[in-house]
DNA sequence: ATATGTGCAAACTCTTTGCATGGAG
DNA sequence: CTCCATGCAAAGAGTTTGCACATAT
């Protein structure tokens, strides 16, 4: 059974705040303004629960380890920035996407991620 | 200046030999069959020269680190199979994708990955 | 002969795990 | 009062670097 701890409390909080996908070291940066005390493993951990809960989704972008956002949003995608590295949502998506792959390949799901300069960046 | 020793003869000869995108361990595993003591500290050394030459290009699909292909090849996509975690080549893409960022974001190039089941493993 | 390249091992970074303590229920 | 959760520190995985020796030119 879930215990509703102040860390989890924090790490959640600062999930629904960012509307995009966060890294676990972001997430223990903002978290800690919450509870100076939260632990870098404490994030990991609950990251992981929450996002086997199904209250997070997994997003594997390039460039290093996993980030997580909300699971209840619609389908899209996610723009990454070369200067800031931090990812945006993008919420559009070209229909025809998983024809593309050649004869004999089984296609569940795709990911598209565009690169640039942020509009804080640019 | 560069040199040309047999290992590294080796890990071109690898990249040419498998046409689609190679992790530092496959180019290792498969070096080594042409001189048994390759040491991974100098595929991960000449994977980043020759993709500073330009003679490679790195490869950033989700899931861990950079994976590397020919350069020289036109512009195209991957697919990774969930299964055997294999990369291959998409030559189809969809034209209007770097259209679709917000406004205000300066989109430079896109990755776009198909995920399921290769031929082999489905 | 000279300087770049190699192989090993140690250092680093990111993530996970073990264990004693803390706190929600 | 019980157990799950936390924080710390140690352990793992993947990648990079320092150094002495090997070798292409």
């Amino acid at each position: 059974m879930q215990r509703d701890t102040r860390q989890r409390r924090a790490i959640r909080h600062v999930l629904q705040h960012f509307g995009r996908p966060l890294t676990p070291e972001e997430v223990l940066d903002h978290g800690q303004r919450i509870v100076p005390s939260l632990g870098l493993a404490t994030v990991y951990r609950n990251l992981k629960i929450l996002a086997r809960e199904g209250w997070l989704s997994e997003v594997q972008l390039p460039g290093g380890g996993l980030r997580y956002e909300l699971a209840d949003r619609p389908h899209h995608h996610h723009f990454l920035c070369r200067s800031c590295d931090q990812a945006f949502d993008v919420h559009r998506c070209p229909d025809e996407i998983e024809e593309l792959a050649p004869d004999g390949f089984e296609v569940d799901s795709h990911e598209l991620i565009l690169f640039g300069r942020c509009a804080a960046c640019a």
